[in-house]
DNA sequence: ATTATCTATAGATCTATAGATAATGC
DNA sequence: ATTATCTATAGATCTATAGATAATGC
């Protein structure tokens, strides 16, 4: 039951970095179903074809591109924990680097919604991720938030949900009107109302690297 | 410069109000790319170039959809301050009342996301609308909350910017997995962790009728 | 006269497959 | 031998328009 073993091939290998790339691009620009997979090979400089003979299907490809952003959002994730930094610093980290590119954002914004629909190609993948993520983050917030605190009836999964629901809505208004609020700042200030529960009220949350025991 | 008043007719009228409610249910179920004007001509019973003939096109058609949605609301949102509720339950009251038709609420979900794109049919419609409601919004919170008691930096806008991004983000969750969280829950217990700033913490929040002066 | 519909069709797209040929790796 | 590409094309769709015919309203 081993997984199929196939030879690689180094020319492989960056065509199918350059599709991933231009897949990337094309589907945040337009959204899944206008970006068609003759743009994305026409984009990447080879026939429809060939492209699908890396990725078998246009589904496959998307999956491909959706697998790979999350993988590099959780690297980058524990690397910032393991660097020192508080599960919320953290946060905000990964939001800061996520402006960087722009156009991933807004993939993540269209497919998010796209994808409720139940035969959309990502609905399993993200129904998936947001129970992993709000699961996760229920668990570390633990390290934060002082459980009683809380209002009654108000739990660590209601704060984790509602940290990720700000985050969706405050980034539909930015690329809305990227003018109207900014993420980050939202995002912030949003912790700022939260400190009354957390066991540190006075915990220094930011972006910066964390100042005390760390250096040296 | 007046309006072309054209004639009407009582069947066209009908014909007219049958097409929206094709048209909400199709580009809810499907999204507005994958419904195609054919699957709802059929399902109200013409032919496309029929339909065409009451709305000139696909985009035309859903921006019909969107607004007689939102002038629904608006008058729902009228009556019920008439009615002597205060802002934030009318607030519930709404999203309260949108639930009983969650097709409604998903077309707004995939639709407010896929508008980011600069050249989608509903893009200016949706960012003049976030930019309304967020200015409604705020003008209408200063009757609830009190200034002076914000943390320094945080604005009307910035609480109004949180309800609608809790409200929207919510929203996506409760979408893509309805066992997961209740939108309505949700927002309530948000409110209450915002009462420190209001004018009345101990002010009544609920969808029930309001209590006292307006009894006979 | 105006409105409502229909048939027919142009003209674009789009995804995916079949089958051939070229390039690459052990 | 395996991998990478290409050409060609099937088979679906989709939007929108032209032009004819039927129904309706003053």
């Amino acid at each position: 039951m081993e997984k199929k073993e196939t030879r690689r091939s180094p020319k492989g290998d960056s065509r199918r970095r350059a599709i991933l790339d231009s897949a990337l691009r094309l589907f945040s620009e337009r959204g899944f179903n206008s970006a068609s997979i003759a743009d994305i090979a026409a984009d990447v400089g080879m026939t429809q074809a060939g492209m699908l003979h890396h990725f078998p299907s246009k589904a496959a490809l998307l999956l491909a591109v959706l697998q790979e952003r999350e993988e590099r959002n959780q690297k980058a994730k524990s690397e910032s924990l393991e660097r020192g930094f508080d599960y919320l610093s953290t946060f905000l980290r990964t939001l800061h680097t996520n402006e960087r590119t722009p156009i991933l954002v807004q993939l993540f914004a269209i497919l998010s919604a796209e994808s409720i629909v139940q035969d959309h190609p990502a609905h399993d993948w993200f129904v998936e991720r947001y129970r992993e993520v709000a699961a996760s983050m229920t668990s570390e917030l633990a390290a934060v938030f002082d459980q009683s605190k809380l209002p009654a009836g108000m739990t660590l999964e209601t704060l984790a949900r509602w940290i990720i629901a700000v985050a969706d809505g405050v980034r539909l208004q930015w690329l809305l009107d990227p003018t109207a609020v900014s993420r980050e700042t939202s995002m912030i200030q949003f912790f700022t109302i939260l400190r009354p529960y957390m066991r540190d009220p006075d915990m220094h949350i930011s972006l910066d690297e964390p100042s005390r025991e760390k250096r040296r």
